[in-house]
DNA sequence: GTCTATACACAGATAGAC
DNA sequence: GTCTATCTGTGTATAGAC
């Protein structure tokens, strides 16, 4: 047993291409061309393409879990201060969410595969919820919409902000909607 | 030659097709399932799937312009009402947007299929561009941002409302997204 | 114009040697 | 654990009859 086997150089090509191409489009033969592996060892650690993505997404949406948790774990930052912060985050729009991008692939009506992905969205959903909750208690924003919506709203802008890149082939689109929100979230303010 | 060939039915199996599974998982023996025609016709009229495709997506995006046209041309509503009439539409969040929903599919890459997609999300963030611009020049709006920022943020908020709905399988999750943008607006309305 | 029958490539998975 | 060789199903397209 080598210290480090093929199988982590495997789900790392599997991540990769899952963000380039989806997942239907992601063959084992790309999967093996990237990580330098045989059939042999896919099959060995994973019994299958569905698997394989599964433990890929899992890694992902734990890396992406831990960023947003950095941000939420910052001392200097006021609730607002950490909405602002995660809009304004640098994307690239031409890449597409790593997780988000896979919502429409109709594999993710399956249950196990969608798994992750719910989990994910539902973690960043509600740590925005309790960021804005946080804002009404703390009088910046006034108390008459859902905590919710405005939650929901704010992960539409990013993935939105994807999605308008990808269509219209213009990687500033991203910017554009999250910066307008920004914007609108300030003017929300109750002073 | 009949009056009414198996073309339009081919192109009407396709478009619905193209909503429920995407392009590459659009097999033309689904296509030909649904129609009721034979492999032939298919390549009769359409020289293979992209053709196909195209054609159908054509279709759809001059149907939702459309759509979006009337509600433009509705005398009775000030811009600012067009835009709220535009958000609080009615969408099927589980559904996905029939063209945004295809925008990361890696044959969306290639010019000529993004050709369509790309004409409809512009005409639409165009058109969102002109109704913010009015209600900047009638005092509606503060002029402290961008119109095609806020613009973009419309649109996306109604992608991302879909992206969201299809992640945590919550159709709700776009009239969430959208109510929240709308009442922001109202706010950032210069009363 | 519409159909059935057929060809070809490749995705996905297995067998078994090393 | 890792590899190569192989098998099967199906997506995509063509040929050619009716």
């Amino acid at each position: 047993m080598q210290r480090r086997s093929k199988k982590a150089a495997i789900i790392n090509a599997a991540s990769q291409l899952l963000v380039e191409v989806g997942y239907e489009s992601m063959s084992p033969a790309m999967v093996l061309a990237r990580s330098g592996a045989g059939k042999g060892s896919l099959y060995h650690f994973f019994s299958g393409k569905k698997q394989l993505a599964l433990a890929a997404l899992q890694n992902m949406a734990e890396e992406m879990k831990a960023d947003l948790q950095e941000l939420l774990d910052d001392e200097q930052l006021t609730a607002f201060g950490k909405i602002d912060q995660y809009l304004a985050r640098k994307r690239d729009g031409m890449a597409g969410c790593r997780i988000g991008r896979l919502a429409n692939e109709g594999a993710f009506l399956d249950g196990e595969l969608r798994a992750p992905m719910q989990d994910y969205f539902r973690f960043v959903l509600q740590q925005m919820q309790v960021l804005v909750g946080q804002c009404v208690e703390d009088d910046t924003f006034a108390a008459d919409t859902p905590v919710e919506h405005i939650a929901s709203l704010i992960v539409a802008s990013v993935q939105g902000g994807y999605v308008n890149s990808k269509a219209v082939a213009d990687g500033e689109q991203i910017s554009m909607a999250t910066g307008a929100l920004r914007v609108l979230l300030k003017t929300y303010c109750v002073k």
